[in-house]
DNA sequence: CGAAGCCCCTGTTCGC
DNA sequence: TGCGAACAGGGGCTTC
């Protein structure tokens, strides 16, 4: 799925047009993109309808429209979603579940879903715990302190202002666990999926299998500081597109694929150190590493 | 609470 | 050419 850079992408492009607009129209295509919002389509369109969208915000790869009523229209684009501005007299896209029309009829937002692990739903907002603000949002404002009930376990991200870093060291050295699950998993650091994991490991010189409570404090904080870099620097180039399944809101691909160390790149050599990059399962998925700068550990877990 | 496995979907590619 | 298996960037849920 498009992991923390894309969805930023796609934040970014969300909030210079849908900020200020109004809702006149809403059409559900397909039931499953919204089998999230339990009271059904209808009611999902009618809380929609006539509501002007006031930002877009994001925590890790969740991504949410506050409205005007209170509410807010939170996404997920999950393995393959997209979110597109069209125009309206664009032909219809082959995976098109949802469709959100606005008043000036410029264009028009589209959720395009082709395996549909993705979704939207509209949610009620309540306080961030701390009181600071939830995540990413506007034209480099801080959001609202406030979040969706639905985002409310999903940890701050690495590009948050608001991470406290020290905190989630000493979280990650608490963890049993190898180092790329814990890093991988969305309660204690969001944003990162497979491919930013395999990058920032592989910067940091660390295998996925090491035990996270093997790692000492410089370590850790070695391999946040490569999760933020390639983060950015991903994002600085659109995010990574393999194919055509992720795309910014006007339909662009992002180039950072050609900046991929190793993943998918099994069999081809390592940019620094020139050994072969080979890909392990792992978690029913793939890790990919260099075993030259990454030395499998003695004690492996994972 | 934390850890790990299962499963939800569709489409493409790969190997036989 | 045909066909089944493997694979694809995620996360919620269940179980232990």
């Amino acid at each position: 799925m498009p992991e923390l850079p894309e969805v930023e992408v796609v934040r970014r492009g969300l909030a210079r047009w849908v900020t200020g607009r109004r809702v006149e129209g809403v059409e559900v295509l397909h039931p499953r993109p919204v089998r999230r919002h339990l009271a059904g389509s209808a009611d999902l369109v009618a809380r929609l309808l006539g509501a002007r969208v006031d930002d877009a915000v994001r925590r890790g790869k969740y991504l949410w429209l506050p409205l005007d009523t209170g509410e807010a229209l939170l996404a997920h684009l999950g393995m393959s979603g997209q979110m597109l501005l069209q125009p309206p007299d664009a032909d219809d896209e082959r995976h098109l579940r949802v469709r959100v029309r606005f008043g000036d009829r410029e264009r028009e937002l589209r959720f395009v879903d082709q395996r549909m692990f993705g979704g939207v739903s509209v949610v009620g907002l309540e306080p961030t715990p701390d009181g600071l603000p939830a995540g990413t949002g506007g034209e480099g404002t801080p959001s609202e302190p406030v979040l969706p009930h639905e985002v409310a376990h999903i940890a701050r991200d690495p590009l948050d202002p608001y991470l406290d870093a020290a905190a989630l060291t000493a979280r990650i050295r608490l963890r049993r666990t190898g180092i790329k699950r814990a890093l991988l998993d969305q309660g204690l650091v969001s944003g990162v999926g497979n491919i930013y994991a395999d990058e920032a490991l592989w910067r940091a010189r660390l295998h996925y299998a090491r035990p996270t409570e093997t790692l000492n404090r410089p370590e850790v904080a070695r391999l946040l500081d490569a999760v933020r870099a390639v983060m950015l620097e991903a994002l600085g180039q659109g995010g990574t597109s393999f194919d055509a399944l992720y795309i910014d809101v006007n339909g662009d691909s992002g180039y950072f694929d050609r900046s991929l160390a190793v993943y998918g790149r099994n069999g081809q050599p390592c940019p620094r150190c020139g050994s072969i990059v080979r890909r392990d399962p792992f978690m029913n998925r793939s890790s990919y590493t260099c075993p030259g700068c990454q030395p499998r550990p003695r004690r492996a877990r994972w």
